[in-house]
RNA sequence: GUCCCCAUCGUCUAGUGGCCUAGGACGCUGGCCUCUCACGCCGGAAACGGGGGUUCGACUCCCCCUGGGGACGCCA
């Protein structure tokens, strides 16, 4: 596989990645589990998942479940069947934060101690009628550090007070993206966040920072909504003295609006995709190619994105998401599937699944993939294999085929073909052909009426390949079942 | 409102100062093939948001505008 020239130069002119080879790559998925895994966050997945497979290091999961109100048992199973739907599979366990409550407790105090810290009793309704204040007087809407200085004797008595990052005021944070590039922000831009909420549990804030340090994540892929969090958390990290992972953060996936797709908004689960009939490796194959590329490959397999997969061409521009592309993408990986495969996937889902029509499908399977995007499809086009048509015909088209004429040219024909001596493709098709040229009509005039009889549609694979399937004895007692044709 | 990010065909993208008469893919479309629908093959329409610079030369570098998106929670 030889490199286009343009690559070459492509990477060698952002090539921020410049890590001494002992140093592994660890990366980390840390979805909530609010819902779903919606598609955003199997990107966000693969990429990481893909970063470091190419680099031969550790793909950790981290559960985000720092809010127990919002978090269930059933999203963080929908989350790991998602993946491993999608075979991304992570290294070691499951991580779950909320388990390391105590440890992310243990860090707020101690930069408590140090002074880097500090207790603030402002209740709710206060910072919410400061942002208030602030929005209206047009200025940045963010919490002033009322509490920063203040003494600490001047705490009111009942208040349980939360415990806010004393952050720098003055100077700037820079984070050196390894997608957006260098991101600067003035640190009077970012207030002091709260690390751990006045019932004393740690926000998610300050938990990604000391997981992410704990668990040795040296590098946070993830959406470019979290671009302004990696600079409050940059802060945080300075705070305890660690040093930062290095940041990615990708662009967003926009819906067909153009707005951010989430779970609150037009996203999909993952298990959507698969009972829509889309291929795990063409699911892949896809969101790789939003937002990544190399070159002009569109059909990028699995392995193939391992051996390429790097953060340096990874766009910064959102995308849209186009269900045309996936559906291109899906009737391709399914091609190329074995016939085998492809019946598993179908035949559990057909009402008749006998070693007869196992084998009928078995030899139609290949050229009834020709006609489909999805796996429902498939199933859908494959039931005339199961059972025969039922009449009248539900597809207009295919009826008016079975009427006057039609009818008069399948009686004829089913006379012809009882007493055919050999039953394949070319012996079927040459008698066709000579009774179409014996009654002087096309053979279409032929084929269509066959079609419908058999198929029960106007559209099929090659009318003799079906004959040649199904076998002399049921493509005539198919034609037998035809109203208005007696045998 | 404040801050941050982004900007090439309808969509995903290639492009890194002359290789660009801007390439590919999906979609759309004309034709061929043909028993239907597909597949396949051949062809077509389709884009650098605008304005200023820099330069011998800008899709490419800089600035402004415009447009789009994101973030501003005791959510994650």
């Amino acid at each position: 596989m030889s490199r286009p020239k343009r690559m070459v130069n492509r990477a060698s002119r952002r090539a921020p990645i410049i890590e001494s080879p002992s140093m592994s790559v660890v990366t980390r998925f840390a979805p909530s589990p609010t819902g779903f895994l919606h598609i955003g966050g199997a990107r966000t997945a693969l990429f990481n998942w893909l970063y470091a497979r190419h680099h031969g290091g550790r793909f950790m999961l981290r559960i985000e479940d720092t809010d127990a109100k919002r978090s269930t048992r059933e999203a963080v199973d929908a989350i790991l069947d998602g993946l491993r739907w999608l075979e991304l599979d992570w290294d070691g366990e499951v991580y779950y934060q909320s388990r390391r409550h105590a440890r992310h407790i243990e860090a707020a105090q101690a930069l408590l101690a140090a002074g880097k810290a500090y207790r603030c009793y402002c209740s709710p309704e206060e910072l919410a009628q400061m942002r208030q204040t602030a929005k209206r007087e047009g200025r940045s809407i963010r919490y002033d550090g009322r509490w920063r200085d203040r003494d600490p004797a001047d705490a009111p008595a009942n208040v349980d007070p939360v415990i806010r990052l004393k952050a720098p005021l003055d100077g700037e944070t820079v984070i050196d993206d390894l997608v957006q590039g260098p991101v600067r922000v003035a640190n009077s831009q970012l207030d002091d966040m709260i690390l751990l909420r006045s019932d004393g549990t740690p926000t998610y804030m300050h938990s990604v920072v000391v997981d992410d340090h704990d668990m040795g994540v040296t590098h946070v892929i993830r959406g470019d909504d979290h671009l302004t969090n990696a600079a409050r958390q940059t802060r945080l990290f300075e705070a305890l003295g660690w040093k930062a992972p290095r940041f990615a953060h990708i662009p967003l996936i926009h819906g067909a609006d153009g707005q951010k797709l989430s779970k609150r908004h037009g996203a999909l689960g993952v298990d959507a995709y698969r009972s829509l009939g889309y291929l795990p490796e063409a699911l892949r194959n896809y969101l790789l190619r939003l937002g990544w590329s190399h070159g002009d490959d569109e059909v990028i397999d699995t392995a193939q994105a391992v051996a390429w997969f790097d953060l340096d061409a990874v766009g910064k521009s959102a995308a849209r998401f186009d269900f045309a592309k996936l559906d291109s993408l899906n009737s391709h990986y399914l091609r190329e599937m074995a016939p085998e495969a492809l019946v598993a996937l179908v035949l559990p889902r057909l009402d008749d699944q006998s070693a007869v029509v196992r084998e009928r499908l078995l030899q139609g399977i290949a050229s009834l993939t020709q006609r489909i995007k999805t796996v429902d499809e498939l199933v859908e086009n494959s039931k005339f294999y199961s059972a025969g048509p039922a009449f009248p015909l539900t597809i207009p088209k295919a009826a008016k085929q079975l009427e006057g004429d039609g009818l008069v040219v399948l009686a004829e024909l089913a006379e012809r073909l009882s007493g055919l001596g050999q039953w394949n493709e070319e012996s079927l098709e040459e008698a066709a052909k000579a009774h179409a040229q014996a009654r002087e009509i096309g053979l279409g005039k032929i084929a269509q009426p066959l079609r419908a009889a058999l198929t029960g549609s106007n559209a099929s694979p090659g009318i003799f390949e079906v004959m040649r399937i199904l076998g002399r004895n049921e493509t005539l007692a198919r034609l037998a079942a035809v109203p208005g044709i007696e045998r």
